[in-house]
DNA sequence: TACGACCTACCTACTGATAGGTAGGTTTAA
DNA sequence: TTAAACCTACCTATCAGTAGGTAGGTCGTA
């Protein structure tokens, strides 16, 4: 097995405890002692807690979007889509253990650069336009029902998805997330 | 006017505090600053910052339900009381600069104790159950349209309400929470 | 009434731990 | 050799909290 370098290490351990204990709630030290180099270490490669979290975001973005395009281009139906979408969001709350990183970030935003609020603007954005984009297929191609406005649903349903997450890593239980969703997935017909 | 007593004023900026930086980002320091006396002498009235966190979650609930029950009196549809609660939730966030408490504490939930985790879960159960109840009136007094089943549109409408708050957090507008919220709205004919 | 005991609510001084970070040096791999 | 990536040693600042004390108020009893 390869061993992942330094950085990418250190930004998944920063993700893991971000979404989990919020970005208050961690510190360098967590990310050394899990990474196995010393604290004073993690500054070569972040030199501030806020380019992390800038670092964070940025990869948090991509890895996403490109699982928001893999869903458009490998699954036939708006509904389908959608639904994908919402097991991705089920599955970023891992188990109730943690939060998507926009949800996470969101709850602290004051502790966080500018920069950063930007991106996670952006992020909401493009996952949106994503949701947007199902509701139409999905409004056209007769797989989800009852779509009054696609972009309005869009909105709603992210607004949901997260507050999903949140319920679901509270409790630490995943069924929370999914009784949030059940209506939303009953007016789907792959 | 009267002068507030100390462990009041000491609840009301703790509270506005964790609602508007979380749990891990204010400090009792913040706290002495704001009401004015030494920090040492918050120990007094909160042996500790998990204690200061179990009265915050008490008189939150406490305070919520009351609102709900005045809303629950005063209004005469379940649409008028439904679209109520969403006000209340809009008001909660302040703006833009806060979350609801429920929701601020859920997102670092693993710096508090137990106790608070329980109360956070009754909390949001506490919720449901008025949604529940205003869905049911809604439904049968036709002022809510489309209420396929009262308690998972309960527990739908409180995680799109909770995510609208973390939208219009992240955003600092409050414009944020009325767009996620703009088709439930629909949904209600006073 | 007066005084002692007790309480409440604050204080100063301090603790040990931890936070993010700096600076200079060492090690490792290409 | 050189640069990246690590190290040690340390910094300032802050954290939640402890310990002992003061001051003013209240209560009970003689």
């Amino acid at each position: 097995m390869p061993t992942m370098d330094t950085k990418t290490a250190l930004l998944n351990s920063a993700e893991h405890a971000a979404r989990t204990l919020g970005f208050d709630g961690f510190s360098y030290a967590d990310l050394a002692e899990d990474v196995g180099i010393r604290k004073a270490s993690i500054h070569h490669h972040f030199p501030s807690k806020a380019k992390l979290s800038v670092a964070l975001m940025q990869r948090y973005h991509q890895n996403f979007e490109a699982n928001c395009a893999a869903i458009s281009g490998n699954h036939g139906t708006g509904g389908t889509q959608l639904s994908q979408l919402i097991k991705l969001y089920r599955a970023a709350s891992g188990n109730g253990k943690q939060l998507c990183l926009c949800v996470s970030f969101s709850a602290s935003r004051d502790s966080l650069p500018p920069g950063v609020i930007e991106q996670i603007s952006m992020f909401r954005e493009m996952v949106i336009a994503w949701l947007t984009d199902f509701f139409e297929k999905g409004s056209m191609d007769g797989s989800i029902s009852n779509v009054a406005d696609p972009a309005l649903e869009a909105v709603a349903t992210l607004s949901l998805l997260e507050g999903a997450q949140l319920a679901a890593r509270s409790e630490e239980n995943p069924r929370f997330f999914d009784e949030a969703v059940k209506l939303l997935g009953m007016r789907i017909t792959a």
